[in-house]
Formats: structure tokens, sequence, C-alpha cells
DNA sequence: CTATAAAATTGACCATGGTCACTTTTAGAG
DNA sequence: CTCTAAAAGTGACCATGGTCAATTTTATAG
């Protein structure tokens, strides 16, 4: 017999995912609890962790699937035109990775893959971030600078980000906010 | 009766790090257990959290040490000359950080403060890191951009190293060296 | 030296994520 | 329809970090 997915399978996974997120919704996402989560969609512990690997692969499923739908009304949105544009633009993505301290520890977690050749929800949104980026940066009419490569340039925003997000979770810098912290970084990419 | 601390409690935390450093010499961080610790030590488990808030304040203090040690020695050395000078300054840096994906994971946690008005080893180190880039770019025949403010260039060599060593945990490119993706980042602060 | 209050330690106990041998359900061959 | 093997689900059980009321040790006032 070949190895088949049954409906029930499906059913029953959709039960998980949407007790979660009721939780969630209600609660936040650090203090979900696993037992809840079954208890909510009326299954058996183990029935959870034959859908996902641990607590946290459900984290990536859920963190990934809000990053990625954020990111997704982001570049439906007109280009940035300018650094404070591109802050501007990136604020609901930072406004969710500030959330929780959780939330943005899962993603820091998450943004490389986690098993061998095997690309995570979160990772993909990282990878989505880097896209989307670097299209705003190859706008011919964006006053980057052209001495580096735009993939470069790229990935670098993404290193600001982290960096930005980082140290506003950090006691000794809370007063400035994400996005002012941001900008001057990114003034060093432009000419 | 005054607040005191006693003889007691200076052997007793010694006794605790000292068998947790044993432990960590012979598995590594991540298998780290709270309960051979004390048994190593030879206290009872309550001890163990009247000493440190939690195992990873531990593992705070214990990462903390070994990267203000690395980066101590760094700073003895000479200072560096162009990008890939830096970047093998870096190197002993680099390798203790991506020797467990468990030690990257707390470091990334603790590189700001954890609670409010506290600067934790682990945060400690990140602003020894930003001092010590920031005196190699305030050397004045450091061939480094002039219309970026040195603190700023300072914290992003910061940002460009979590972001390589973030990479390399990513299977996705794991075929490149740390110090191989760092470079072109740095390069951006150059003239 | 003795009494006593603060400091330090103890270990039974709890919370919660995760496992696995067993049971139930399902799809499809005959 | 029945039989069977794979798939899905179950829940008692385990591992491990963390708690806290009770106990022991220490410093010092008198």
């Amino acid at each position: 017999m070949a190895k088949t997915v049954q409906a029930r399978t499906l059913k029953t996974r959709a039960k998980l995912l949407s007790a979660a997120k009721n939780l969630i919704e209600h609660s936040g996402y650090e203090a979900l609890r696993v037992e809840e989560v079954v208890l909510k969609a009326g299954v058996a512990k183990g029935t959870f962790f034959s859908h996902f690997k641990d607590k946290e692969a459900l984290m990536d499923q859920l963190i990934g699937a809000r990053l990625s739908e954020i990111l997704t009304e982001i570049e439906a949105g007109p280009v940035p035109k300018s650094a404070s544009d591109m802050v501007a633009a990136l604020t609901p993505f930072i406004a969710f990775a500030t959330s929780e301290r959780y939330v943005f520890d899962i993603m820091l977690r998450y943004s490389g893959a986690t098993a061998i050749q095997e690309v995570g929800p979160i990772a993909q949104t990282f990878l989505q971030q880097y896209e989307l980026c670097l299209k705003w940066v190859m706008n011919p009419d964006w006053p980057v600078r052209d001495d580096i490569p735009a993939e470069l340039i790229a990935e670098g925003i993404g290193a600001f980000l982290i960096q930005a997000v980082s140290l506003q979770f950090c006691a000794l810098h809370s007063s400035v906010t994400v996005e002012a912290r941001l900008e001057p970084y990114l003034h060093a990419w432009f000419k």
C-alpha cells in the first residue's frame, strides 16, 4: 500500500492549527500550552506530536504564516522612494517582530533552515523579505549606492532589521523606536 | 541584621560553576543538565536555583565569560588594517559562536539585556565587541568611510557578524565560511 | 555562651514538553 | 462484504527545568 494521506489527517491538523490560533489570539504566543491546544482540538497529546515535530514547529508554522501575510501586504504596496519611506513600509513587520520577545526569539532561531535541506515557514519569510528589499533596491530611480551589489544591500537590510529589533529589546536603548534606529543604518546604503 | 553574604555562598557558587564547566568541557553546552551539575557539585537542586535564576542564567555567565576572554585576547592583538585583517582578527569569536547552535541561540537571546536595567555577561561582551570595533574604526589610518559616524559603523559590524553567523547555520549557505561571508559586508564600510 | 533572626540549603513536588507501545480507523485487494 | 496492512490516534509514562515550605547553618546582640 502506498503512503497515502487520509482526509482525516488534514482535518485533525486543521483542528490543531485552529485551536492554537484561537488560544494565541486570546493570550499570545508565549502562553501557548500544548496541553490546551489538544484539549481544545479534542485530540490526544500524542496526536499533536505526530503532526508537529515539537511545539516550536507549530510556532514556525503560525508565526511564519503571519509574517508571510504581512510581507505580502507590504509587497502589494507602493515601492518606497527613500530610507524613511522604506522604514515606514516595513513598520508592520517590525511591529509583529517586537510584539513579543518570544516571537522574535522564534524568528531568530528559525531564520535559517532548521533541519538540513529544509526551509521552514519562517526561513521562507526571510527569503521573501530579502527578495522584497532586492526588488526595491534594484529600482532604477532608487538612490542606492552602485558600488555594492544589490544582493548584498538587500542582505544587509535584513541584518540591520534584526539588529534594530534586538537593540529594541535591550533595556539600554529602549527609548528609541526600532524605526528611528533602522533609518541611519539604511542611509549607509545610499549615495 | 544587615544583608550579609556568607563565605559559604561563594564556595557553593564556585562549586556549581566548576562542576558546570567540567561537564561542559566534556560534552558541550547543550548537553548540560542541572541535575548533573548539582550532583557533581554535591548540593541540592534548590540550591542551584537560589544561585542562578534559571539554567540559562548559568549559561549567560559561562558563555559570557568565555566570550569576554576571547575578546580580551583579540583586543590585546594588533589593530587590523583592512577588512580581511579584521575578519581574521574576529575568527576566534566566530569560531566560538558557531561551535554549537545552542551557544549562538543563547548569545542572541542574551545579546540585549534580559531584565530591565540589568546587563548580563553576554550583553556586556556585545558592548565590548562594539567598543573594540569602534576603536579599530576610529584609527586615523583606517580606510573607513567618513560620511558615516564611527559609532554606526561599529554597530553595523556587530549586525553583520550576527547575520553572517546566522546564515552559516542556514543549510542553504553552509558551503561558505562565516569569514568569507562577513568580508563583503565589511567592504561596504570602506572607501 | 546562648538566643535568635537572617541567610543558605534541602528535596519532595509540580509543570510541561515530548515518547512510544498499543488500539482504532481507513483504504483497497480479493 | 470481509480481511489485512498501513495510517492515524491514544494516553500512560518519562525527562527535565523550576518551586517552595520546612530545615539547617551562620552571625551577632546581649
